[in-house]
RNA sequence: GCGACGGUAGCUCAGCUGGUAGAGCCCUCGGUUGUGGUCCGAGUGGUCGUGGGUUCGAGUCCCAUCCGUCGCCCCA
């Protein structure tokens, strides 16, 4: 019989145990850091009828997403009436239309689950991968406060896992169109064009743009194409920004809007105590966060700066207008947990020589003494240790080897020589280091190997 | 959907101008009785992505096709 080749399909990401709890031990710290800023947890299927899932398809988000079909609608030729989720956004919505009733507004929550993309895999882009999302959802209005609220938390996150500096980007989408439409850009598709080259900036430089701008079909006029790139593409301090910035601000009142958000959203970041260093103003963030009305963030890793945003997300005033008439305005980021890990990885960030989760095996010696190694594992399980009992017999070799490779740091040799002694023989693999103590001292012997 | 590059052992790859396949790693076993990792030795494992063509002969050249990687597009 021919054998099937097993393969993952591209685009996911399969761990080996360790990696598997280095990964876990990931989301266990996201998922303290959202639960510190007193956020709840919902998970939500990983399928959704169709009509709930395609409510704000652009063309291209259809194109991008994997319909579930049961054999027998299959045979019946019907059309599909699952699809799964391509982000934990629109599932929210459904959820809190759907609940509303029985939910505490402003209502937080956090989720961390997968989501499905049918895109080509590429290096960071995965077809199934990990949003780590939180989200305040308010009932008629939701304060900017909350705005500010966001990044606190990203930041506060992101210091935890330990993935060296990082940078949140903010933005404001009011003040971005307000600024286009000054500049002659007011029609939407127009706009969307012009983000989109805008965004290539870090990319393909200054110059670049400025020509796709006048020569493609956003159709700029030179100078005021420059103009728009002295505007936009400022840097730096953050309030030097916004003061070149508020010169312009009685050009159009979406600019002085989006101001007067941004300058508070910056005030709050600060009085929350996120460090200067860790924020700043960035007028060219606005790809693909075209349903996002005011601020908009996206975080990326100095480290690693051609990976792409690893947070991103923003305010949305009416989340949930295809599921319900009541408003139910909302400010959300999520953490690519996925890609963030995928990439730590291979940046060598991550300790993958993690340890397992057992840290005890029991060896068997002789089969004679079976009953006595279940109850030293017992006596090591009590003490909050946790612990494998070799239950197959074999070399001694074999079983030291087992633990080397499942990552057991600790192992318990008894032999009828240390039985009779009412000894054990431990050793430390990692080391070499090997004694022999009293059964009444086992316990304080193998923690002080972890110390 | 477009473009570039690539498919040889489980993995990473070598194989020069065509003469019927190799290394390292991994894995298994051994190096005597109760010691892994290190070291030494041995072994398993490939119709060279697939289908055609050129040739006395193709992993090697040509065509097609499939798959993959990267980039573009797009990215909630």
């Amino acid at each position: 019989m021919a054998l099937i080749t097993p393969k993952t399909p591209p685009g996911v990401m399969e761990l080996l145990p360790r990696q598997q709890i280095a990964f876990q031990t990931m989301l266990d710290t996201i998922r303290r850091g959202y639960e510190r800023f007193g956020f709840v947890p919902v998970e939500t299927p990983v399928f959704e009828s169709v009509d709930v899932l395609l409510t704000k398809s652009g063309g291209e988000t259809e194109k991008q997403v994997y319909f579930v079909q049961s054999t027998g609608a299959l045979q019946q030729n019907r059309k599909p009436e699952l699809a799964l989720r391509f982000d934990l956004t629109v599932p929210l919505a459904r959820y809190v239309a759907e609940h509303e009733r029985d939910l505490a507004f402003p209502f937080r929550r956090y989720q961390m689950q997968r989501v499905y993309r049918g895109e080509r895999a590429q290096k960071g882009r995965f077809r199934e991968f990990y949003q780590c999302d939180i989200d305040v959802i308010g009932k008629d209005s939701l304060p900017l406060h909350y705005d500010a609220e966001m990044p606190a938390v990203i930041a506060h996150v992101f210091n935890d896992l330990k993935v060296g500096d990082f940078t949140i980007n903010l933005n404001n989408r009011k003040l971005l169109l307000g600024l286009l439409t000054a500049a002659g850009v007011a029609a939407p598709d127009r706009q969307a064009l012009v983000l989109r080259e805008l965004d290539k900036l870090d990319k393909v430089g200054r110059d670049a743009v400025a020509t796709s701008l006048c020569e493609g079909e956003a159709g700029l006029e030179r100078d005021a194409a420059e103009r728009l790139l002295d505007q936009l593409g400022q840097a730096g301090d953050t309030d030097a920004v916004l003061a070149r910035l508020r010169t312009l601000a009685d050009r159009h009142p979406e600019i002085a809007a989006g101001l007067t958000e941004l300058d508070t959203v910056v005030r709050g970041l600060r009085a929350f105590g996120v460090p200067e260093a860790r924020f700043g103003l960035n007028l060219t963030i606005a790809r693909g966060l075209d349903y996002y009305t005011g601020t908009v963030y996206e975080t990326f890793l100095d480290a690693c700066p051609g990976l792409g945003s690893v947070c991103s997300g923003g305010r949305y005033d009416n989340l949930a207008s295809h599921y319900t008439k009541s408003r139910l305005p909302g400010v959300g980021i999520s953490i690519g947990a996925t890609r963030l890990f995928a990439q730590l990885q291979e940046a060598g960030l991550m300790d993958a020589a993690g340890a397992g989760t057992c840290q005890v095996l029991v060896t068997q010696m002789d089969p004679a003494l079976l009953e006595a190694y279940f109850q030293i594992a017992t006596v090591l399980r009590s003490a909050g240790i946790n612990t494998e009992v070799q239950l197959e017999a074999a070399k001694i070799g074999r079983q030291l080897k087992y633990a080397d490779r499942a990552g057991i740091p600790v192992v318990v040799l008894m032999g009828t020589d240390e039985h009779a002694r009412g000894a054990v023989t431990l050793k430390h693999l990692a080391s070499g280091i090997q004694r022999e103590v009293p059964r009444a001292e086992m316990v304080a012997a193998v923690r002080a190997f972890f110390d």
